[in-house]
DNA sequence: AACTATTGATAACG
DNA sequence: TCGTTATCAATAGTT
């Protein structure tokens, strides 16, 4: 229709394009109105121009002729993701459930209802659970005391280096002095000759006091 | 066009507004095409006919082009929710993580990066719920023995009425048969004098066995 | 379903 | 974008 008849192929002159778009797009609308009146049905039409403006017309409600296209095509892509994530929100409300159950009843509330079995069931792994912290905090002492212990001795060993050292010096300086004239030995107080380091060690390490 | 114009109103005719809807619609899927063609447009078209038949073309992609028109729309509704979801999925995961890693700890499980007082806490923690499930136990535990207690008591009570039953019993027998001629003396034997009926009761009561 | 008279849509132009 | 118009396309009524 028209002064002369159009290939079936996009129009390159772009003015062009845009004109036909505007006149074609109004008739195809004009046709879904008419189309949804006269032959009662049900019609959605969506419509992007080129540059990305929408233009839409459903006949009766948009969202709800497409629910009923997607139900047609049997709950496609958004549908089908929806009920399996359902299903994975469901799964975790259980999991969360059991876990909040067991947790409560390992800390010996809500158990009013659990018969002899189950309690002794549920002593059972709580004593293994004591059993096991427990000879975890044995290690984490026995490791502690056991650095303790060394730096202890790494300590000792330096000490009588030094104090072997001042004893040289010491030496040295009384020759020196007696090979010169006076004496002055107030270069020993300044080190403490012996004692308990392990008492200032444990603050330092962190160790628990009780 | 056609042979006389129609009035924009629902053909009453239902044989004429079926062939109209037919012809009508290929019309409009023809031109909805050409337009998507001619003018490089995006066109998605929905059609259903009374009867419930779905009829649609899409010059691209029915989701993709569903998906755009929505998100026009801005964010209607549905991404909005899900978004809400995507949230409370996050929440219960973190949930579930946190409680199983509790769990474990309790277990005594993983446990090799806890420090000294994470340990202490957990065995303070593992402590009460011994106590706790330990002092039901007992509580469950008195609560059989008493009703046993009972049930004995009830017993006893029965069999001694019982007996003095048998006895007047006896006595009437006796003095029947001294009234008439014959003595015979079965009757007594069916019942069972005395005996440790609770032992039987603790199997009927579900009593544990240790 | 095919035909065709008639109306409707629109391409080209101003 | 809008109006006009020549031309083609769609289709209502009929067979």
């Amino acid at each position: 229709m028209g002064r002369g008849k159009v290939e079936l192929k996009r129009i390159e002159n772009p003015t062009n394009r845009q004109v036909t778009f505007s006149k074609r797009r109004d008739g195809l609308f004009k046709k879904s109105i008419e189309l949804s009146i006269l032959c009662d049905a049900e019609v959605a039409l969506l419509v992007f121009s080129p540059s990305g403006k929408v233009y839409n017309f459903s006949s009766h409600d948009m969202d709800r002729t497409i629910r009923k296209y997607r139900n047609e095509k049997g709950l496609s892509d958004g549908a089908r993701t929806i009920e399996v994530w359902k299903n994975e929100m469901d799964e975790m409300k259980k999991t969360i459930d059991t876990l909040e159950t067991q947790h409560k009843h390992l800390a010996g509330e809500d158990i009013s209802a659990l018969g002899m079995n189950e309690l002794k069931q549920l002593e059972r792994q709580l004593r293994i659970g004591v059993d096991r912290v427990r000879s975890k905090k044995w290690r984490l002492l026995s490791e502690n005391i056991s650095v303790l212990k060394r730096n202890h001795k790494t300590l000792q060993e330096e000490n009588s280096v030094l104090q072997k050292k001042i004893k040289l010096h010491e030496l040295l300086n009384e020759a020196n002095e007696n090979s010169r004239l006076d004496s002055s030995d107030n270069v020993t107080q300044r080190f403490i000759p012996d004692g308990q380091p392990q008492s200032s060690l444990n603050m330092k390490l962190g160790f628990p006091s009780n």
